[in-house]
DNA sequence: AGCAATTTGACAATACGTTGTCATTATGTT
DNA sequence: AACATAATGACAACGTATTGTCAAATTGCT
């Protein structure tokens, strides 16, 4: 059904919204937004350290929006930016030792947080919402690429 | 588990974040966003006019949001404001025939698009999405008000 | 080696959302 | 009637994200 689609739709923006909001009140007072606090994650979860534009094809937004977050995470002393041997440009995010100190502080609050929210909800429940959501994103990016499709099925063809 | 709740926060951003850019792709050639699309939505589903700041608390968005928005829509003549006997401040925000028109093209659009990206998703697992969302969020505007219910205890006892 | 395409970061313009402040208008209580 | 409170819109400052453009650096193909 369309309608019950959109009913999920318009869920998705509600729970995005409160979500942002209750993020940043739960990072406030360790001076973190929500944003910054992804950005210091998406630096944190790397094994190798990365330039901006990859971390921001990690997170699926735009470099120069995470470029922004992390310069100000620099600026700030969260994030340090290394030389990389291989691109005379492109240095390399690293957390700084305050960084890292504050991003465990986020994660320490995160913790209980996120068991407070899924208490009463039962786990397969919350399974298939995931899926559910990875479905239509799924859906949403194919569509918004047909082009690399067509192209994959002309090479078979060639 | 905490682990599943943070995946399904985050894979809430995600299908945010997609859902906002397919959503402008829809629109787009009919010179609408995402969000003026959802504006004159709302406006249109009100059965008599509204101020800009009722609109607001319906949408769950912050009046200046609405605000700014409702006004580059009148800009562009999709919306009109006429004057409220009952505030002299207070216009009542109303669609324009031009702005009708240009929601029910959105609509049509919307419709076909909605039903592709159900396809293959069971409806059972669609609700169960919802309600798990509904839940999520009801959990943490609760959160974000505990003044309230406190409040309300304290009325109870007096 | 050379040249085209890609990657990266910087910068500007724009869209969308927030909070805070202010003046004006209603409302409600005393 | 008067006064405190709430609602509304205007304005400003800010945070977050987008696209577009540019120059520099890298990569890849011939």
């Amino acid at each position: 059904m369309a309608s019950d689609m959109t009913t999920l739709i318009i869920e998705t923006f509600r729970l995005n919204g409160e979500l942002l909001a209750a993020g940043d009140r739960l990072v406030s007072a360790i001076g973190l937004t929500s944003a910054r606090w992804q950005v210091l994650g998406a630096v944190d979860m790397t094994t190798v350290p990365l330039p901006v534009a990859h971390i921001a094809r990690n997170m699926g937004l735009s470099r120069q929006a995470v470029q922004r977050v992390a310069n100000a995470l620099a600026v700030e002393g969260l994030l340090a930016f290394t030389e990389n041997p291989h691109h005379a440009r492109a240095r390399l995010a690293v957390l700084t030792a305050k960084g890292r100190r504050v991003f465990e502080d986020a994660m320490a609050r995160q913790r209980p947080w996120a068991e407070g929210l899924a208490r009463g909800i039962g786990v397969s429940e919350v399974n298939t919402a995931i899926n559910v959501l990875r479905s239509v994103r799924e859906k949403l990016q194919t569509d918004a690429k047909p082009k690399e499709d067509q192209l994959h099925v002309l090479e078979k063809h060639a």
